[in-house]
DNA sequence: CAGCCCATGTAACGAGTTACATGATTAA
DNA sequence: TTAATCATGTAACTCGTTACATGGGCTG
């Protein structure tokens, strides 16, 4: 049960739909907390039927009707007892860095390729929270708003978002050209040892990424 | 199956029983992978029922005896067909964050407390990193290391560990300090208050967070 | 008119977590 | 002698993920 308080903290800043809230949960809440959109909606049942959040139904023309969700002082109470508990370790899983990790016992070229995809990714996502970081604090100034604007949770929040995005390109960004510098040099080996020597299997005394 | 590669990958610089690479999974591969000791000893025994790695027993005396494991020919291509496929997008789960997003409708103390301790184990991290990149590299300077050293997976897996780490400290640290700060101005605004209209409650009007 | 956006839900399955069990050695 | 380290395993349970189901409106 950790991804209810996620969902209630989420749910502080406005009333949501589980449709809208899936939208903030992959970007706003994305640096902090996953989620697909089906769990949001079992746990948003959950907490209804609790009495942690209430709903209330939208009635829409031109497309489907909505419940949207507000948090009740009994939720707003579980996310203070949650505050009150020892927070449980980070939980990470990424798998482009499980293929790093094994990088010199495969082919690098997939690899190098989706990490260049995600520097890309990760830059949109600085310049996102970039716009969130602004709409958040509105016409003051960031040296105020950290002083004395609200709500300051969200901002502190999409601040590590950007660090950590900024800091994901960055490495991201690196280790593709890394491994791209030493993937053309095991080429031009190979090349200079097809001259020196043509018959026998000339990469083998190097170091250099095997390519099956 | 996710878990698997991270297993074969952690595998791939050495042989391992299943209590050494729990250890493994807490340090090094734990700033992309996360796994309880008991995932990684199930999930030995059915990689080695698939014959991706070999175990093979090691009698000790003074202690018990153990399973040791190495990754296999079909190990290494199970990982290749890995590096092939498209990565999933990382997963994250942070409760300290979902408590900073939720700060400004609870009581921070015990989350800025919190925030500082985390923020001193990250530092002890960046450390740990330091010493296993000096070990990995050995003689060689990092320059010559990153262009033609090996293993370079791991040697790049760390360098990110530790720009993550160093990271999580810094913001961390002043996200705590900058808590601080805004509680000690509201309990400055309290005591102002009190001499100035000693009957009403005076801290209606600011954006101050609450204290329940 | 194909495909995406809105909007939610149930059910089955797969993965992750916790509890429990065992037992010797060594350091404080 | 209390606790920690070493060392592994089974079973129950909770949680997360995927598949499937529905259906109108809007865009290219």
């Amino acid at each position: 049960m950790a991804l209810r308080h996620a969902v209630l903290a989420a749910l502080l800043d406005g009333e949501y739909s589980g449709y809208q809230l899936a939208k903030i949960f992959d970007i706003a809440v994305s640096n902090f907390w996953h989620a697909v959109p089906q769990q949001l909606y079992t746990e948003l049942t959950r907490l209804e039927s609790e009495g942690l959040i209430t709903g209330r139904q939208i009635i829409q023309q031109g497309r489907p009707n909505k419940r949207v969700f507000t948090v009740t002082g009994a939720g707003i109470e579980e996310l203070e007892r949650f505050a009150q508990t020892p927070a449980r370790p980070g939980i990470i899983r990424e798998d482009l860095l499980v293929m790093v990790q094994a990088v010199d016992h495969t082919s690098s070229a997939a690899v190098i390729k989706q990490l260049e995809e995600r520097a890309e990714t990760a830059l949109a996502k600085v310049a996102l929270f970039e716009r969130t970081l602004e709409r958040l604090r509105g016409e003051t100034d960031e040296e105020t708003f950290l002083r004395e604007g609200s709500p300051i949770g969200p901002y502190l929040t999409c601040l590590r978002g950007r660090r950590f995005e900024q800091e994901n390109y960055e490495c991201y960004r690196s280790t593709a050209q890394l491994l791209r510098e030493r993937a053309a040099a095991v080429e031009d080996e190979k090349g200079a040892d097809a001259e020196s020597a043509t018959d026998s299997d000339a990469a083998a005394d190097t170091d250099g990424p095997e390519t099956p």
